[in-house]
DNA sequence: TCGTAAACAGTTGTGTACAAATATATCCGT
DNA sequence: ACGGATATATTTGTACACAACTGTTTACGA
């Protein structure tokens, strides 16, 4: 699904980009390159980035990679000041409040709004979730927990048919997402991960039996739990 | 508020973004005003627009221009093709029932999330839309009804304080506002007006007595109905 | 007269040079 | 040695030239 799923990496991101076909395709792997990384914290709160030097890994000049800078800057990730450099944006548990407070409500229209009768396909990819769930919780990494919480964003997206609302449920995820990254300490990363777990578990099982509306419920409140733990660490580490 | 609001009409937006200090402040100002040409239908969906003349327009080269275009374009407003142009999108009121849909629970959500007790400033300001809507219901014009429909919301607007509430409600409404100018047909205009007041006039008495809950249902159930009146001017209108 | 292909005009996409702005380093005076 | 001003380096913002692409017109042949 993301791009970062290649053998050579960097070389491979050139390669796909020199192969893209349209100027939108290269928009594309250029943004939700950028955005994985900002969100995975390879490019962590407050990093400088230069435009010179992600044209050149990119292969392309400054143009088309500003317009991909110009979008990330309109999601609220990246901050550009003209003679300092392209600042990627701090997350503040105080502001980024209201955007979970309106997540939580969002996440119930899931349930309201054209929701979609789970086909194959969605099982199969809810089954996924449940395998890697499983297999985080025998192994916990940090790395495994973001990337998890990401995808399974995804594919609870794909029990709604409402497009507008999958669009800005995306915006506030990953105006959000990073925020786990920066505050789970590490000494309590296993419990952490087995909470998150048993919340993708339950979700699945949720959509096995077509109950979406359940499934909006439970991530609701699992989302409003997580803002209270969250709440919790970011005092405690303070 | 709006950049329109200007004397010498185009010399006077120049003048503007001459004096405009920094980068931010000409972007906002071409932004805005271009949004604003959008939803007023002085740009009409499929309209092609030239980068080259709109940067002339600005007193600005296409680099600085592209950007606003690209945001817009990001909003679900303009259309790039290569080649051919820049495009209005067009207005589908099928596709846009979702967009409804969606402005509606979220119109509630501006009463439960973080609800801002009006203050003189807000009070006055709603006084402003009432008294607006007395005048335009006496001399009823198609683009006196689109441009208090637009200030009407920016007020609507404060009456939370949740800003990813503002933010998101802002995108959506400016995909849908256009459907106003373009389906409710000529010989309705009055009838119509008249609605629409009564909706300002009734939101106006309950954010006098303090209510933003009950203004916020009262926009809600509007926004509803008046969807409906919009399915029937599109079907009765092919 | 019609169909097809090629030339053309016009538009957005990209690369590049330079301007504007800021942070840092350097130098000088006290 | 320290403070402050100045020079320098680095970065984003802007302008402009050209490449890539598309729709239209025109010319040519059947």
């Amino acid at each position: 699904m993301t791009v970062e799923e290649k053998d050579g990496a960097i070389v491979g991101l050139i390669a796909t980009l020199e192969h893209a076909s349209n100027a939108q395709a290269r928009f594309e792997i250029m943004y939700s390159t950028l955005r994985d990384r900002i969100s995975m914290l390879v490019y962590h709160p407050g990093m400088r980035l230069s435009e010179e030097a992600l044209a050149a890994e990119f292969g392309v000049s400054r143009s088309p990679l500003r317009k991909a800078l110009k979008i990330l800057e309109a999601d609220g990730l990246l901050r550009s000041a003209h003679g300092v450099g392209t600042i990627v944006t701090d997350v503040d548990i105080d502001k980024l409040g209201q955007v979970y407070q309106l997540r939580m409500e969002l996440n119930e229209l899931v349930g309201k709004l054209m929701p979609r009768t789970p086909d194959r396909d969605v099982q199969s990819l809810f089954e996924t979730m449940r395998r890697r769930a499983e297999d985080l919780q025998r192994e916990p990494s940090l790395d495994g927990f973001a990337r998890l919480n990401i995808d399974f964003f995804h594919a609870f997206q794909s029990l709604t048919e409402n497009e507008p609302l999958k669009e800005v449920s995306e915006k506030l995820f990953y105006q959000t997402c990073r925020i786990w990254l920066t505050l789970v300490p590490a000494d309590n990363l296993a419990n952490e991960v087995a909470v998150f777990c048993s919340e993708v578990i339950g979700i699945v099982n949720a959509v096995r039996i077509g109950d979406i509306k359940a499934a909006a419920l439970l991530r609701r409140a699992h989302l409003s739990m997580g803002y209270t733990r969250l709440q919790d660490y970011a005092r405690t580490g303070v």
